[in-house]
DNA sequence: TCAATATTTAGATGATTGTCTAAATACATA
DNA sequence: TATGTATTTAGACAATCATCTAAATATTGA
């Protein structure tokens, strides 16, 4: 059975700190391409490049706002990943589910 | 300032989809690395290694019983996971949303 | 002790990734 | 239109990663 592309795709956003950052600070608000690159020591293209891959795993929105490019945190995608994280948390042991005659 | 190194080692070891499969697989209960590597299209050294990743970032335990090396799920690393995924549904900058005591 | 089985380690290889600089594109305004 | 600013795209490069085969290590049982 295969893992769902969204999952690939998310954690692959997931996997690298400064992408990671990058969400860690616009939860503080919306920001635009250039204040973010100036939060971090790392050329414009690179950060340029995260915030792609960041849009394409659903987790920024982007707006142009005239010459700006307005990024905006979306956490709705990590709602799967919260239920996928959370089906771990009451491990089966059996694949089948616990009947009341099971429970001792 | 760094995102801690246990995020870093536990991203790096969820972003393959083989990996993620083992894990779902242990849900179902321990298993030795012969009876995992048996599930996969894969040579037994490549699912050791990723054995080894797993277990490097806590995910898994590895027992040695007799010439098997028995592999179970430990799921207590992703409580981080967990609590860095849910500080995200509560945007730290609004700090109204609901609580149960607040609904009446 | 010898042979079979289970697992890991070592080393190699092709693919992917993160980063950079330079160039291109888009927009605002004088 | 011309110039400056904001952002992305293109292309290159080194590092990391996933995978393989072959060899090494460890254990069991005859």
């Amino acid at each position: 059975m295969y893992m769902s592309s969204l999952m690939n795709t998310l954690f692959k956003a997931l996997n690298d700190p400064t992408r990671r950052q990058i969400l860690d600070l616009l939860r503080g608000g919306d920001r635009n391409a250039g204040d973010i690159a100036d939060q971090f020591e790392m050329s414009k293209p690179s950060i340029s490049h995260h915030l792609d891959l960041l849009r394409q795993a659903g987790l920024v929105d982007s707006e142009k706002q005239g010459q700006f490019v307005m990024y905006s945190l979306n956490t709705t995608v990590l709602d799967d990943l919260l239920a996928w994280l959370l089906s771990f948390q009451q491990p089966e042991t059996t694949p089948k589910k616990e009947t009341p005659e099971s429970i001792h």
